[in-house]
DNA sequence: AACGCTTACAACCGCATCACG
DNA sequence: TCGTGATGCGGTTGTAAGCGT
């Protein structure tokens, strides 16, 4: 209690930034509750790792979304909700946090898309729930406590991934929307879904799967 | 210039899950 | 198996900047 309370909270400053990058450009990421101990940085763990992951890292994308980010983002959308973290994972170099804002800010409103109170107006199957995060749930697919695929396809986690576990649940994924519907089933097919522990690369085969699905006709009715 | 409203986005919060002793 | 701390995720809030009047 005591604890949170000495934190600072608000916008960082360049100085926190910058020990921030100090600290680990020495320590690497992770650890993010020890920084306060370490340093003289007023911050929480949660929001080093926030201030790192969406602004301080090299690897996040400034500027504006490309024509083409717009595109890939509405449509990995469609097919997988609010699901930012997955979706940020195919779009280089942009976090989940700026996806979540771009979409809530610019894309929701291209398409005539209205937030509506706890959930954005968006009709798919497969919309994020608080309560129904996993896609075997969404999907009313058998449980199996091994092939969580939050878990498994984390792009920003350091974990190791579990191949097998992987490409099992994501059968069950394809053979669920195949039955809801074929095409959208065809775009989650293996090669969507690089068996590496690089899910951050960038899939060149991507957006050519994408295409082969018919959203233009679908959004355009919404 | 001053104000009020809107927009964009950084940051926070609560909860779920994981990892480890 | 359980407890606890760390981490990740998605929803929400806060606020600076922009804009119109």
């Amino acid at each position: 209690m005591e604890e949170k309370n000495h934190y600072k909270r608000g916008f960082w400053t360049v100085e926190e930034d910058k020990i921030l990058m100090d600290y680990i450009r020495v320590h690497g990421k992770g650890k993010w509750n020890r920084i306060a101990k370490v340093t003289d940085l007023k911050r929480c763990g949660k929001s080093c790792r926030l201030r790192w992951m969406n602004y301080l890292s090299p690897t996040v994308k400034r500027g504006e979304f490309s024509v083409e980010e717009d595109d890939l983002i509405i449509r990995l959308h469609n097919l997988l909700g609010n699901r930012w973290s997955l979706i940020a994972g195919r779009v280089p170099g942009r976090t989940d946090n700026q996806v979540k804002n771009h979409w809530n800010t610019h894309l929701s409103k291209k398409l005539g898309i209205r937030k509506e109170k706890g959930k954005l107006g968006v009709s798919s199957s497969l919309s994020s729930s608080k309560k129904s995060n996993r896609v075997e749930e969404v999907l009313k697919l058998p449980t199996d406590s091994n092939s969580d695929l939050s878990t498994t396809c984390d792009s920003n986690s350091t974990k190791p991934v579990q191949p097998k576990l992987m490409k099992a649940s994501i059968q069950n994924t394809v053979e669920a929307l195949n039955k809801q519907d074929p095409a959208v089933g065809e775009c989650f097919e293996s090669s969507f879904w690089p068996f590496t522990d690089d899910l951050n690369s960038n899939s060149p085969t991507l957006t050519e799967l994408l295409d082969g699905y018919p959203f233009d006709a679908a959004w355009h009715t919404l």
